[in-house]
DNA sequence: ATGGGTAGTTACAAAAATGTGCCTTCTTGT
DNA sequence: ACAAGAAGGCACATTTTTGTAACTACCCAT
């Protein structure tokens, strides 16, 4: 079995219940979704009807629900305005920041396997 | 809407049908199995039976079953050994170990997520 | 008072992913 | 002869994720 502990990229005990980093990092991101939820968010905060458009296909339920799971999951904030009427606006956390790169390399990764097909 | 073809990332046209490159990478990559699939492979080519030891949990219809994904997507390759009894050994491609880094870079994500909970 | 924009919710349905248990075929070692 | 390892396959069941359609409530402008 390879040294889960102690090799170049970290620990990753592959025990179940998301203590392997891996497993838990693509829990938090890996959804038909998120991904393009956060690389919206990666350029600016966005109110959530903005967002709505800005992602075709995607209802205002499934929407609801994957902004729900990153909030809880601690990689987005949700802010009601003082506007009339109210609206909320969504931008990442530091955690969310800190993702970024790791889209950035994703989707790097993404276009030249497309251009590979 | 921002611009998904010429920003910093590359090209994101979030039309559906894979069309944009983040939502195809985490389809080709994104579930419960795959990340440590790959994570196993980085660091050596492997027997199928040898991944199943190494991953608690997994049964032989979903390893074969995501093996085969991968397979057909050209993230990893599978070939027969000249072996009495035969055994199946398992790589990545090129496409794989470019994929390498991003895992490192999800990794180190993840464990910065885990330490800050 | 009517339409349209804000941000959702609800009940239900379908699809996709994962899991369970057992069976197979080949081969080598005892 | 029999067990056990190698690499799966098959039928079925459950869980998880996504989707559909309609509905709410608030506010603003015409």
């Amino acid at each position: 079995m390879p040294d889960f502990k102690n090799d170049q990229y970290g620990t990753c005990t592959l025990t179940v219940e998301r203590a392997c980093p891996i497993e838990l990092a693509m829990h938090v991101v890996g959804s038909k979704w998120k991904g393009i939820i956060l690389y919206l968010l990666s350029h600016s905060p966005m109110y959530y009807n903005a967002m709505r458009r800005e992602i075709p296909g995607i209802t205002q339920r499934i929407l609801t629900l994957q902004l729900r799971n990153l909030e809880v999951d601690g990689i987005i904030e949700r802010k009601e305005t003082n506007d009339n009427p109210k609206k909320v606006l969504y931008y990442l956390t530091a955690l969310g920041e800190d993702f970024v790169p790791v889209l950035k390399s994703i989707k790097s990764w993404g276009n030249a396997y497309m251009s590979k097909q």
